[in-house]
DNA sequence: TTTAGCACTCATTTGAATAGAGTGCTAACG
DNA sequence: CGTTAGCACTCTATTCAAATGAGTGCTAAA
């Protein structure tokens, strides 16, 4: 679709301006050394690339910008991704190495170490349970009322909800109770414990225990995921160093959105695995017109999966972000896997 | 020390600057009705006034603007609360009544509502659990090398981290330890945990079981308490809209400190209990120097304490705020309190 | 096909003039 | 003697025109 030269030409603006933040002309791109042509020749090239939409003009007199389907143009042609600085690297062998006990814990500090390495706005989902299978539960009766429902998955994750007793409810049913669930679904995922809960414990529990119907509630609640997925943020405040959002205005409607952690959830919890690049108006979500979001999967012992990404400006690093998140995604995987065994 | 008319005129000032952002001159003062003086004399007594330090001029030939000593006067001199719009009163109440099963969701619902009442930023500390006592211990293995550890507090609180099982250690020997703990240590407070392990605990797992020293590093490992106070956030892209953070310079400082949660918590957490006002420069820290941070305190059913606070620029509307964090701290307490009896 | 040259465009910068808000001071007033 | 009207003065913010300069598009020559 490009020519040789074109798609030269349209690699330095976008890599020219990545760095300069200003609009790139055709004498500087001259200058560069790797594109060995005058500016005129370049002027011409340049011009036909905006007739061909991927680059835009802020006025007549100005250079060139790369458009939306510039950047497309440019990531999907990446070179291939040059090695991580020493350091980096580092960092990422002392998550692996570091003890951290709970995934949490590594989700977060992941999310920091990309943060200050990108120098963007670093989103991170915690991993989904929907694979995970139960391992445990317990009912822990506070008063006569409420009691706490505790869960753990397969993975060691542990989530707790505050339920009420109904009353009248005797604690050696409910004890009886909570053994038979424990013999008969442990080990099933975690999105069939409902099911299953209905389909097979419901006539066990009714044959032995008074208050079915509110035994059956109680456990129902106990059932019913309370949180969503974790989000975790960091590096918010790098989307103010970005010249893009001098206006407050713009930068409002993206920290706005940032504090709105259901539709972060949304947005990040992609299909696909692997890794993911949304540019400008690619983007579903209207805040995010003037960001780019690149976003990889994580996995937790093959089970529950995760996402993370990386919201800057269109004018983005690619390469070294995507680089980046390849790399850490994997370490995280590995940090992560193998810690709880079946 | 301020004579009655010099304390009208401060009052207006600091009145009107926090409305309308500019510096207040004479006239305007005039004009408002409440001092019925010529702008002459107002002008006078302005000189007075900003002799002994209670305003500032940006420059000559510009109105006064309140000095953080005129605020300070101004908070201390503050007339009588007036009570709030019935709407807002109906949000409280509605907090009150929720369902809200944890206590989290209880404050990060009143973090919300209260940013978005007085169009600030909150910052809410969950309860310090320094005064709750343990409910109960459980060990749960996931495979040979590590275990869950949970452990659930009076207020019905769990908290889990995951530990190592030091190799060799029997089952039985891991349950027999654990229903000592329960049996000996339900009830204790859990800042001496730690102590009443060692001291009381020790021996008697000395005699029954094996691998006593590792067994100690696990329970040990089991009791520190592994986050800190929890931090929640809301609103912090109000400060986009306050005229004073129009520079993006001062915007970082300030968001950047309100990434740092340990900063956060131990800027909050004061060992006075009621409502306290750190006025600009009052605040320790430096990123704080044009922000005013409130807070008021809460109580969880007499045992756990936690702090709610609402940070702005140092003309912030106080009396509002101060109202609606007293409120507002009140109906937390109440929400809480009684949800989980002894 | 490439490039040098040149006229042209347009945002940004600069500087001077102007407007306007508010003060401080002095003198008059009750 | 406290209060107020009047006025000169100060300093910022606005406005506008001119100058600047980066960069383009086009044409003609190499």
């Amino acid at each position: 679709m490009l020519s040789e030269r074109q798609s030269m030409i349209l690699n330095a603006i976008v890599d020219d301006y990545i760095r300069s933040a200003e609009p790139v002309g055709s004498r500087s791109i001259s200058k560069r050394g790797d594109v060995a042509f005058s500016p005129a020749t370049i002027r011409n090239e340049m011009a036909d690339l905006e007739e061909l939409g991927f680059l835009e003009q802020p006025h007549t007199s100005a250079g060139r910008i790369p458009s939306n389907r510039g950047y497309r143009y440019y990531v999907d042609h990446l070179a291939p991704l040059k090695p991580l600085k020493a350091e980096d690297l580092k960092l990422f062998k002392q998550l692996a190495a570091e003890k951290l006990s709970a995934v949490e814990e590594v989700v977060q500090h992941a999310g920091t170490i990309l943060a200050s390495m990108t120098n963007y706005t670093s989103i991170l989902l915690g991993p989904e349970m929907f694979n995970t299978s139960l391992r445990h539960f317990q009912l822990l009766p506070l008063n006569e009322t409420t009691a706490v429902a505790i869960i753990v998955t397969s993975t060691g994750e542990v989530e707790n909800r505050t339920v009420s007793i109904p009353p009248g409810l005797s604690v050696s049913d409910m004890e009886q109770t909570v053994n038979l669930l424990n013999a008969k679904l442990a080990g099933v995922p975690m999105h069939k414990l409902k099911a299953r809960l209905y389909s097979e414990i419901g006539q066990e529990i009714q044959r032995h225990a008074e208050h079915y119907e509110e035994l059956m509630k109680l456990l129902d609640d106990s059932f019913t995921s309370g949180k969503d997925q974790k989000v975790f943020l960091s590096g918010t405040t790098n989307m103010l160093i970005q010249p893009e959002f001098r206006d407050i205005g713009k930068l409002k409607t993206v920290l706005d959105l940032l504090e709105e952690t259901p539709t972060l959830t949304r947005l990040l919890n992609s299909e696909q695995k692997g890794i993911q690049v949304k540019i400008g108006s690619e983007n579903v979500h209207q805040a995010f017109v003037n960001c780019s979001l690149i976003t990889a999967t994580y996995s937790l012992d093959g089970e529950a999966f995760g996402t993370i990404g990386i919201l800057g400006p269109t004018r983005m690093e690619y390469a070294k972000v995507i680089g980046t998140l390849d790399l850490l995604s994997r370490a995280m995987s590995r940090a992560l896997g193998g810690r709880y065994g079946a």
